[in-house]
DNA sequence: CACTGTGACGGTACTCAGTACCATCGGCGG
DNA sequence: CCGCCGATGGTACTGAGTACCGTCACAGTG
C-alpha cells in the first residue's frame, strides 16, 4: 500500500472533494493538502483546476488528428465517423469516472463550458480535413464540410450523453446507427446537383428484399450513356 | 460632447485597449482608468472582463426564445432557420464592432471559448425546441433533433465567419441559401412516406457511386412500419 | 565513500479577476 | 433644509495562476 504517483492522488484527491463540497467551495490547496502534497506541485501536473477534470483531451486530440492521416476510407465523412468512434471509447475506456465528471459538468457552468470549447476542437479538425479531403474551394463545399462536421460530433455528443446518463447499454452500436442516419443524410443530394455524370437512382418499394433488387439497380446504372 | 453613459466608455476603452496591447495585457483596472472610471464600477456593469466583449448573448438568448414561442412556421427546423437569422442580423447591426470582436477571439484561446460556449446555448435552445415540437419521445427522432439544431448553427456560423472576414456581402442571402441547403438535408430522407400497400417511388441523383447510397437505402427499407 | 547532476517537490511572494462591504456624492421630491 | 436613492469610488479579501528559489532523494561516477 505504498504511493500511488502523484498526479494520480491528485486527481483522487480533487473528484473526492469536488464531489464532497462541490467545484466552487473546493480549492487547489484543499486539493493538494488532502492528496499530501503542495500547491505548486499540483500545477506542475495540470496547468489548471480545471484540467484536472479533462485531463485527456489533447492527448485525444492528437490521436484522432493521426487517425485521420492514416485512415483512409471511401470518403471523408465515412473515415471521420470511424475517427470519432475514438472518442467514444475513450469515455467508455474511462467508466464510471467519466460519469462522474458528467455529473459536475452537469452542475458547474464553467466546466460545462470548457468540455464544449474541447468538443468544437475536434469538429474544427473534422471540418478542416473534410474541407482538405474534397479539394474544392467552393463556398458550397466549405459549407458541406462544417454541415458534416457538425453532424458528426453532435451524433457523437448524443450518443455519449445518453451513455453517461445510463440510458444505453451498448453506445457504439448507437453510433454506428447514428452515423448511418448522418451518412445518409448526406448520401441523398441537398440540392439536386447539376446532372452531369453521378449516378441517377430510382427506388421503388416492392415486396423484395433490397439484395434481389441490386443485380438490376447495377444494371441500369451500367447502361448510362455517361458512364 | 459631454460624456457618454459609463457603459459606453467603458467598452470602448476596453477595445482600444484590447486592440493595443492585447487582451491578456490589458487589465480590468487599465480599462477603469482609461475610462475615467473605478474599477468596481467596470464590474457594476460588466460581470467579467469577458463580458464586455460579448454583452449581448443574454439578451440575444431571450430574444430567440421569444421569437421560438411566438413565430410558427410549417415544421420546427424552418422555425427555427428563421430564428437563427435574429443572430445573424443582430451581428450585422453591430458591425465594426463585430469584427474587431472576431479579430479579438481569432487571437486569445478563452475569448474563442467563450464565444463557443454561447454558441452552444442557442444550439441546445434549438434542440430542445425542435424536439418539443416534435413531441417525439423515441430515441431515433431525439438524434433528429440533436442534428438539425446541429445543422442549423453550423450554417450560421459559416455564413457569419464569411461576413466577418469580409468575404460576403449579403450574408442574409447566404443564410437564407445555406438553410436552404440544411432543410434540404431533412427534406429527403425521413421515414418513407405512408406506404401502406402500393409503390412508393422515389428517384434522385447524386454524385455518389451506389455502393456508398447502399446503407442509406437499407436504413430505408427497415423503417418499414412493419418492423 | 564523497561528489555531483537531476528531477520532483515545497514554500514564498507576486499579479490579477472577482466579491463584499462601506463611504461618498449629486440630484430630487417633500 | 431634509431625507432618500442611484451611481460611483475605495478598501480589503479570496482564490487562481505564475515566477523563482531552495531542498531533498537518488542516481551515476570517481
Amino acid at each position: 500500500m505504498s504511493k500511488p504517483p502523484a498526479r494520480i492522488r491528485l486527481a483522487d484527491a480533487a473528484f473526492a472533494l469536488f464531489d464532497e463540497r462541490g467545484y466552487e467551495q473546493t480549492t487547489v490547496d484543499d486539493i493538494a493538502e488532502r492528496a499530501g502534497l503542495g500547491r505548486t506541485t499540483f500545477f506542475r501536473h495540470y496547468r489548471s483546476k480545471e484540467e484536472v477534470i479533462f485531463p485527456d483531451h489533447d492527448r485525444l486530440l492528437d490521436l484522432i488528428r493521426d487517425r485521420l492521416a492514416t485512415s483512409s476510407h471511401s470518403t471523408a465523412l465515412v473515415t471521420v465517423s470511424d475517427a470519432v468512434r475514438l472518442v467514444l471509447l475513450h469515455y467508455i475506456e474511462e467508466g464510471d469516472l467519466a460519469r462522474r465528471r458528467y455529473a459536475l459538468t452537469s452542475k458547474v457552468a464553467a466546466l460545462r463550458d470548457r468540455e464544449i470549447a474541447s468538443v468544437a476542437r475536434y469538429q474544427r479538425l473534422f471540418r478542416e480535413f473534410i474541407a482538405d479531403w474534397m479539394g474544392d474551394p467552393t463556398e458550397s463545399a466549405s459549407l458541406r464540410a462544417e454541415l458534416m462536421a457538425a453532424n458528426v460530433v453532435a451524433a457523437h455528443n448524443h450518443v455519449l450523453r445518453r451513455w453517461l446518463r445510463g440510458e444505453s447499454s451498448d453506445p457504439v452500436a448507437e453510433l454506428d446507427e447514428a452515423m448511418r442516419e448522418v451518412l445518409a443524410l448526406f448520401a441523398t443530394p441537398g440540392p439536386l446537383p447539376e446532372a452531369d455524370g453521378g449516378t441517377t437512382v430510382i427506388a421503388f418499394r416492392t415486396g423484395q428484399d433490397l439484395d434481389a433488387l441490386l443485380p438490376s439497380l447495377r444494371r441500369l446504372i451500367e447502361d448510362d450513356p455517361q458512364k
